[in-house]
DNA sequence: TTGTAAAATGACGAATCGTCATATTTGACG
DNA sequence: CGTCAAATATGACGATTCGTCATTTTACAA
């Protein structure tokens, strides 16, 4: 049994965060699965079990993974997530199907990995934006805009994202990732509920403001938006909302709502828009230039 | 081939509202299906083929549809919409398989089916919220809180709602129904679109706002709130979250940060909000109160 | 080199889907 | 009432996709 310490974990501003909104205590232990002992498995405890495999085996895993992923994703690009099964990506992967099993426990599971890969990538741009050298505020744009550009940048993301918060699709998934995209919601809420803190400490919110419902309420909206976006409800109603951006828009209404300052009327915050993207994402907007 | 006037159809503010929106010219022909003729056909007409069928028939059919409706939601709730197939509606309906699939297209389009029925009701909800007396902000808080509570008294609504705006979902569903789903939120967008016009008629808006962007961004706040909710997220935050109603809250920071009077520093939109719960939804509420 | 544990393989059975040839019902008309 | 054609209902069936498991192959340690 390998128990790491939180910090070295790189989990600890989850944890805290968990902690401080869940008011339970979680613990994390990577546990290779022959040293597994009872007594390990307290309540509460989320257990990792990773299966002692030599170095060399590992790599030629995690490869496969990322190829078996980077199949998927191509297929679903091309054929649509609807016509991805299982049968198709063993096919067209060339893998044997008990060792595709052997990584996704169905097919779920595999578009939930997916996700998985998908978010991390986004954690990425969101720890970019919040790098963004501005006020508090200007910040949570960055990180509205990070959140845009991902899921414009990516459809499959996109996809198995809205996919995955849904019902159905929930159950499906193993119990390791299920974990993994919960970790994963609650490494970004920290990451903006840390600018919120900022806003409040440098006093450019209102006293009685609750910093987790701010970020709730800007992950609320930006989700909202995005979501009914891919519908093409805002596909279509894009002549009507010509020339209004409306991520930043929505963003502007809540942080106004919430009286985060300075205030719209007080700042030009559609040039921030543009900073951000020259600044923090010129390469990314290389390729593929926004809306 | 019968042609309806658009105002008898009861279509009509569907369709000013999405000339206003798309910038696109519908119209709405209910036709028989013997009486086809291609010239018809015409480019974006919406057709709602509707088989020709005796009085007595249609009334069989409609009966059945309602039947095969109850038991799939009864299932659903029982048994978890993971494990709702066709086989299985079929075995409890006791209806014959063919007869189901004459009914519904596939399982999804029969899930389809359940939440354009759960929408219908959420429609009647909207409409009595809209009566409410009070301003149009008020009235807005009243649409809200109709959203909430039909969303919290049928799960299985929540559900299907959820996985409707799947891509992969919608794929599936027949076109019937895809457009039915369409027209509804057209519907819905439109009646809460006029209450905002009237607040901007009123100068209860500032005056560069956008009736559209407004009632989309509510749209956008609550559906967030709402499905991101679903996902346990906001039930596991609710310790936190103590003490405060999220969809009312959210409303607010909206409605806020439109700059729509009266604000919430000047009005006890916490009043409002009850006498909403006492005055327009005390029936619903008997049964199950919310939160 | 050999033995053993882990990993890979793909044939297989199960679950679910949706179709279609056939049987039944309906209603119009004589 | 009887007859016939069209509409509707039926459920057996083939097709698809899923996930498992007995067997073979590979990795690694002794």
């Amino acid at each position: 049994m390998i128990v790491m310490p939180l910090a070295r974990a790189g989990l600890d501003p989850v944890l805290s965060m968990m902690n401080r909104l869940f008011g339970q205590r979680y613990t994390c232990a990577f546990s290779a699965e022959s040293s597994l002992q009872d007594e390990d498995k307290a309540q509460g405890t989320l257990m990792f079990s990773v299966p002692a495999r030599s170095a060399r085996q590992q790599e030629k895993w995690d490869k496969r993974e990322q190829f078996l992923l980077d199949t998927a994703q191509q297929l679903i690009e091309i054929e649509g997530l609807v016509n991805f099964n299982m049968d198709r990506l063993v096919k067209v992967s060339g893998v044997s199907k008990g060792t595709v099993y052997n990584h996704f426990a169905g097919k779920e599971d595999c578009q939930a990995a997916l996700c998985i890969r998908g978010w991390e990538t986004a954690k990425a741009l969101f720890q970019r934006a919040l790098n963004f050298q501005g006020h508090p505020r200007e910040v949570i744009l960055a990180a509205h805009f990070a959140y845009r550009l991902h899921l414009q940048r990516f459809p499959v993301f996109s996809s198995t994202l809205m996919t995955a918060r849904t019902p159905t699709f929930i159950e499906k998934v193993s119990a390791e990732r299920a974990s993994m995209l919960r970790a994963l919601d609650d490494e970004i809420f920290e990451m903006l509920y840390q600018v919120v803190a900022r806003a409040k400490a440098e006093g450019a919110l209102p006293q009685g403001a609750s910093e987790s419902i701010i970020t709730f309420m800007n992950w609320s909206m930006s989700y909202g938006i995005n979501m009914l976006g891919r519908t093409g409800f805002d596909g279509q109603t894009r002549q009507q909302f010509e020339g209004v951006d409306i991520p930043l828009t929505g963003a502007n209404i809540v942080l106004d709502g919430i009286g985060m300052t300075p205030l719209s009327k007080d700042w030009d915050y559609e040039a921030t828009w543009k900073r951000v993207a020259s600044e923090v994402f010129a390469e990314e907007l290389q390729v593929s230039p926004p809306k």
